[in-house]
DNA sequence: CTGTTAGCGCATTCAC
DNA sequence: GTGAATGCGCTAACAG
């Protein structure tokens, strides 16, 4: 199959405006107007099989593909939007999965996803403005958080994954963080712990990121809903110190039995440097994905953060909106918690109360 | 009158109902032309300071800002790059700094960067012809990347990070793989380390990506360069078999003094579990960025390889050749060790055939 | 069933 | 120094 070699001669002689073909020049080949070749394109109307044939025949001759610019100008939109993430982790496991599912629920719409890390509030509403994209999606949200009344001031589309203090009016996908502890507990529970530890977050970080409220919460109110003795360790989330906490609670609290990890990682490797069998000798309970948990060794119990399936609702739901629909209801997905090996029944030995008992 | 009767575009002045004011919202109102605000924003020719400041506070007024939609058109680009990557790894900490990297690099040149993952050649040749971007940056390249092919063939804007097997006529950032080993080799010469181990990529790796043939390369000629006895494990990019490489080297190899490690992670944890002190009693060397290595306990002796300069050189070569201008020289990027905390001079007692000299 | 036409918002030539 | 006019490539409203 020979290509044109002329590619000059698809128009007016003479003329090498852009180096592709456009629909004219598709349409003038064909002997068709403009809006045929366009309709053959969108199926939006009923065209004859004889100039269908025709057309797709030209525009496969012509190696023609439709501009996008053309078409983002005269819908009005960009077809692109943006991640406004704050400065990235340099350890944050999850990021793949995150971007990565992005990027594909994006591309599903034919949307491109374009990410903007730590930009100002101000710089945001400009990139709405100039409509460079056409909404955001807003991740790492602090309680107050100005990016959301900025966006919110100048009418720019905006998914939050996530939430806000006050959340009223604005669109958010989050994660059910207010029973995370609860579901915890309660298969600790179910499973016969009597004294757990927990690398609770720093005070600090509660405020800063929004989830610190409501596991907070969550943690008040798994203690009182469940008959369970606490050893709480401030451990900030990310860092080594959730190694030297769980080597803490081995050496200072023996009959702990198991333990809920932010930091699953760094704990399983304390417990694997003391040769403390998992989950023989202690239970663990992490908060993470799915994806992570099962690559642990031995498979986490976790509750599972189902980021791709939030991401992809978020951008749905910004979707929407960009296209002028109203956004379905918010939607918070429920945590559950899901028993892989890392969790069973503790040792009858290290039991609170139970070495008299039965010795 | 136009044809619609209700469709009032917001042309009239002062009124601009849901949507933008555009250009020739504020040049009415200004009491100017189009052009002059054009030109006022651009400063592409010289304008009387009265009009501009006139049209400067009319702008103001009507909180204008100029649609990227219109300008991208005119222009004839998307304003935004396409980073093509196959399926993203799970545990890759090189990944937010790599996405940090080039949103910012793309962003200092008024660009979006979007990522695709995963997309076959032939997608990514319709993501180029359709305008949908402006060109393409390829990561995790292989030897015979079909990609590349591809897009050269159909005159799409593309620069590799990486190299492939064939680099004429193409623009690449890479990194000084075939110095790697010497470097390492050579620092640990110098220590006096007479006996190491390597943890060497599988061949499937070496043939698959680009970079394991440089690697090997540079091997075998450290090999020859320096008179270094070489234990040589395979061991997989990324994957936990380097945690146990890492214990056999202990167990059958008790005279290795150091180890140099592609997957420094697990080295420096299974050492860790067995209680052997870096660089005390082993010395490590990794290959890795200077962020990860900084965070590694002890810092981490590296051959950094400096993602953020490779990927802002990578956009600044794209944008220019996306502008039409000629690509600067392929850059390779110099392999430089960097000596942090988890090399030292080997143990004495440990040394190749000191045993029977000091006792 | 198909063609004509009018912009989408902007930058840029050409006139003055 | 400034304004008027011209498309960039496409879709959709409006005629046939």
């Amino acid at each position: 199959m020979s290509k044109t070699p002329e590619k000059t001669s698809g128009k007016t002689p003479g003329k090498t405006p852009g180096k592709y073909a456009t629909i004219q020049d598709v349409a003038a080949r064909a002997g068709v107007s403009p809006s045929t070749v366009s309709y053959v394109l969108s199926g939006k109307r009923s065209i004859s099989e004889t100039t269908r044939q025709k057309v797709l025949q030209t525009i496969e001759e012509m190696n023609y593909t439709a501009s996008s610019l053309g078409q983002r100008m005269r819908q009005g939109k960009t077809h692109s939007i943006g991640v406004a993430s704050p400065a990235l982790r340099a350890n944050d496991w999850s990021l793949p999965e995150f971007f990565g599912s992005i990027a594909g629920a994006a591309g599903m719409h034919d949307y491109t996803a374009g990410f903007f890390v730590d930009r100002t509030p101000q710089q945001l509403v400009e990139l709405g403005k100039s409509r460079f994209v056409d909404g955001f999606l807003l991740i790492d949200t602090t309680a107050e958080d100005p990016r959301v009344e900025a966006l919110k001031a100048h009418h720019i589309p905006f998914v939050v994954i996530g939430r806000v203090r006050d959340n009223t009016g604005i669109t958010f996908v989050d994660f059910e963080f207010e029973q995370v502890m609860q579901a915890a507990f309660r298969h600790l529970s179910e499973l016969g712990h009597k004294k757990i530890a927990y690398h609770r977050l720093p005070d600090r970080t509660s405020q800063d990121i929004n989830n610190g409220f409501y596991i907070q919460d969550s943690l008040e109110q798994a203690k009182k809903e469940f008959n369970m003795q606490v050893v709480e360790q401030i451990v900030p989330m990310y860092r080594d110190e959730a190694f030297t906490a769980t080597l803490d609670v081995l050496d200072h609290h023996p009959d702990v039995t198991a333990i809920i990890a932010h930091n699953h990682i760094e704990t399983l490797h304390a417990l694997h440097e003391r040769h403390v069998r998992v989950p023989e000798e202690i239970s663990v309970v992490g908060i993470t994905t799915a994806v992570a948990a099962e690559g642990c060794i031995p498979p986490l119990t976790s509750v599972d953060v189902p980021i791709s399936a939030m991401t992809k609702l978020a951008v749905d739901q910004l979707i929407r909106i960009i296209g002028g629909e109203a956004p379905l209801d918010n939607v918070i997905k429920p945590a559950h918690l899901i028993a892989r090996k890392s969790t069973s029944a503790p040792m009858e030995s290290k039991l609170v109360g139970s070495v008299s008992e039965h010795f």
